[in-house]
DNA sequence: ATTGAGAGTTTTTTT
DNA sequence: AACTCTCAAT
């Protein structure tokens, strides 16, 4: 247990020794947090505290990860709960889902699938959407849910049209989720708050299991995630919980800065530590930080000091156009790295909304400077992506009507909208799923003879694959898209663009193989929806790649880096213009900043262009209102080096802008370009057979790497001729193909491992 | 029923 | 600029 102890200050050590009753950690940046945390973790765990007791919870996935390596590294092969507030959530649903009207196959709807439920419940309604967007709406119906209140529950104001839509709307929707036995993010803390406060007994039960439960980044929960942690910490009042109201950027999503301001109100023996020594930041970037945050009224004041070095002065930096800015700090990181000063993983550019990352992306490209970005165009919001992933989660959920809109047309089949109208109709009158509707089309008399022929050979198909439900995801796959007839129809077109859609498939057959693998015996479906629904990104920041990060402020939050870029620091964007209506939203756009500069240990450089493109408009800029709320003293500014531009009327010589700075920038680039550094996942040569495997099969050996078959692979067989791969599962030795084969054969499952299949070229 | 052109709109941030 | 939605033509 010594080693757990050594090196932390008083305050930490306070805090990693505390053991019963509640604790407030409050932490300013660079204090040491996390440590503080995983340590006290695994000194529970060395005194004695079962380890099913402990109870974890954080905000993102990426601070979930995190801390699960940070666990790991401590106290290896623990199984202590850990993770995001949801996916716990998910979890205890999964269990109780009977409690709350679901079935236990649920469907998580995500952002998309829940406003196309909305747009279903509007649509029946005949609700005039001319004063309430359906946006407007969501939102409107989200913040109820994360505020507890229950559809039937909802009062407007009076004489509010939105509100007064959204009264209509709210129970519609909740009531669209509940026959399609699914629900949307806010639901999976919703029914768990309710549950808890429904059934005294599951309450007790659960707070009796959880005894140790901890918090990160408290100052972000709202008020169903508070009444959740609270229910569990009654008979238990073991709540540790850290956060910082300086770092509070989630009020948009409901998080009540009052959770953490009145923790010691709500739990009056609460332990309070603070830790404000900072560890990461130079004195200069520390006082920038501390200046600027000083700006906001509502926070707990804490004393931030250091005893780093001072460091170099913040730089602050106003370039001509936003392609200046990109290029300039990428030929700025590719120089120090060819002069071997830093490596690519030193530096982050930080920004305040995705869009803004492409030019970064670009200059990065053209500089040669290897990068990550994080949360991007998300990979399971693509497409090609959700179209495949709704034939799964309509085989895990028969009941999912989202998922049956999305696919019974796709690809084209002839079935239209008038068809799909009949049906959901049909299917409304008599209670049942559109799915049963349609499984049952030559009842519906609606529907003419050739669209109901039609429409049976869809449920033909879906019935495929209902059949392959229960085995490896990765063989699921590979049904959908050959069955469906997905596959072809990329393959067929010649596009582009759909190429690139089949190698994203492609990347989602070996993220389903990953899974497969991690979780072997199948039924696991439902496990793998859940994590496609709840995990957005593929391509997880990894920090030990030598690859520079790009990421929104909001993403940056727990992360440090060596070197920071806070790029487009301008007024509109940072502080974004839909927040400078209210004073709260201008003080957490500050705190955003503030985020952003604490991130960086030893250099720190803010930066705005003069002129920048916003919807296919070149605009003059205004600068941040916070810039002038930062101290000079410690900061050295850095001009635009061709004043010229400014004499340029941008309405009319905007096409010019370009060329003038053409000349610039002769730096020969220094790296060779990578093309595959954006997505291209590092794939570990996996499934090899090893040799012991080959002595065992007692068969000559095969002399390729099973992973060189593919989905849809034209293979040979000595004894059952040319095939056709069907669908993948399994691995290593016991990596299986499904293969049609031309000849009298037929469909059949051949083991890779020692088989003499070859593929044909 | 499907496709294409043209119009209109816009995500700020995450689960 | 990129995306979605609507409407008319096929």
């Amino acid at each position: 247990m010594e080693h757990l102890l050594r090196d932390l200050t008083d305050a930490q050590r306070t805090a990693v020794l505390h053991h019963d009753g509640p604790l407030l950690i409050l932490a300013g940046p660079g204090s040491g947090k996390t440590r503080v945390i995983t340590h006290r973790i695994a000194r529970m765990l060395a005194a004695g505290v079962p380890e099913q007791q402990i109870l974890a919870l954080t905000f993102t996935n990426k601070a979930a990860d995190e801390m699960r390596i940070r666990i790991e590294r401590l106290a290896p092969g623990s199984s202590v709960w850990q993770g995001t507030f949801h996916r716990f959530c998910a979890r205890m649903l999964r269990k109780y889902a009977p409690l709350v009207g679901l079935e236990a196959n649920y469907t998580i709807y995500d952002t998309g699938d829940s406003s196309q439920a909305l747009r279903r419940a509007l649509g029946q309604l005949r609700i005039d959407a001319t004063f309430a967007s359906p946006e407007a709406i969501a939102r409107a119906i989200s913040w109820a849910k994360n505020n507890l209140i229950a559809p039937d529950q909802y009062q407007p104001k009076s004489g509010n049209p939105l509100g007064t839509a959204v009264q209509k709307v709210y129970p519609a929707y909740q009531a669209k989720l509940a026959s399609s036995n699914a629900v949307d993010f806010d639901d999976l803390l919703f029914h768990v708050a309710m549950l808890l406060r429904g059934n005294p007994e599951v309450r007790a039960e659960l707070d009796e299991r959880y005894r140790y439960i901890l918090v990160d980044e408290y100052q972000d929960t709202n008020l169903a995630q508070y009444a959740i942690t609270r229910a569990l910490s009654i008979d238990h009042p073991n709540l540790a919980v850290t956060g910082d109201p300086d770092q509070s950027i989630y009020g948009w999503r409901g998080a009540n800065l009052n959770n953490i301001l009145d923790f010691e109100r709500d739990y009056p023996d609460v332990r309070v530590v603070r830790l404000e020594r900072n560890y990461r930041s130079t004195k200069r970037i520390l006082r920038v930080a501390d200046e600027l945050i000083s700006h906001n009224v509502r926070r707990k004041k804490k004393a931030l000091f250091t005893e780093n070095e001072e460091g170099e002065p913040v730089r602050l930096v106003t370039y001509n156009t936003h392609k200046d800015e990109a290029e300039g700090i990428a030929s700025e990181m590719a120089a120090e790295i060819a002069d071997g000063r830093r490596r690519a993983r030193d530096y982050a550019i930080f920004y305040r909304t995705n869009a803004l990352s492409r030019w970064f992306e670009f200059a990065l490209r053209e500089a040669g400077v290897p990068y990550q970005m994080v949360n991007g165009v998300e990979f399971f919001h693509r497409k090609e992506i959700k179209d495949v992933l709704a034939y799964l989660q309509l085989v895990n959920n028969p009941h999912d009507e989202v998922a049956l809109l999305r696919v019974i047309n796709t690809p084209v089949r002839g079935i239209g909208k008038t068809t799909i109208d009949r049906l959901s109709q049909f299917a409304s009158e008599r209670q049942i799923s559109v799915l049963d509707a349609a499984r049952h089309v030559r009842a519906v008399g609606t529907v003419a003879a050739r669209p109901a022929k039609l429409v049976s050979q869809f449920v033909a198909i879906a019935d495929r694959l209902f059949a392959a439900a229960h085995g490896p995801i990765e063989e699921l796959l590979g049904l959908v898209l050959n069955e469906t007839g997905y596959e072809a129809m990329l393959k067929a077109s010649g596009d582009e663009e759909d190429e690139q859609r089949l190698a994203n498939i492609e990347e989602l057959l070996s993220v389903a193989r990953d899974f497969d693998e991690r979780h072997p015996g199948g039924e696991q479906l439902e496990a793998f929806l859940e994590e496609s629904a709840l995990v957005n990104d593929t391509d997880e920041w990894e920090a030990q790649v030598d690859r520079a990060t790009l990421m929104t402020l909001h993403a940056s939050k727990g992360l440090e880096f060596p070197v920071v870029y806070l790029v487009a620091v301008e007024e509109g964007l940072l502080p974004h213009e839909r927040s400078r209506e209210n004073k709260n939203q201008l003080e957490e756009e500050r705190r955003l900043m503030f985020v952003g500069i604490t991130r960086a240990q030893q250099r720190l450089q803010i930066s705005l262009s003069q002129y920048r493109d916003f919807r296919g408009e070149r605009k003059r800029t205004i600068p941040s209102s916070f810039l002038m709320e930062l101290p000079r003293g410690e900061m050295g500014m850095q001009q635009p080096a061709a004043e010229a531009v400014l004499e340029l009327d941008p309405l009319h010589e905007s096409d010019d802008l370009d060329s003038i700075h053409e000349s610039h920038d002769d730096r020969e680039p220094v790296f060779r370009r990578d093309d595959s550094c954006p997505a291209a996942p590092t794939q570990v040569g996996r499934g090899l057979c090893t040799a012991a495997e080959l002595v065992a099969s007692q068969v000559v050996p095969v002399a390729i790497d099973p992973d060189t078959f593919r989905q849809g692979m034209v293979v040979l067989h000595p004894a059952h001729g040319l095939g056709r791969i069907v669908a993948l599962g399994g691995s290593g030795s016991e990596r299986i193909a499904t293969i049609d084969f031309a000849s009298a054969t037929g469909r059949t499952k051949i083991a890779i491992c020692g088989s003499p299949l070859r593929p044909v070229k």
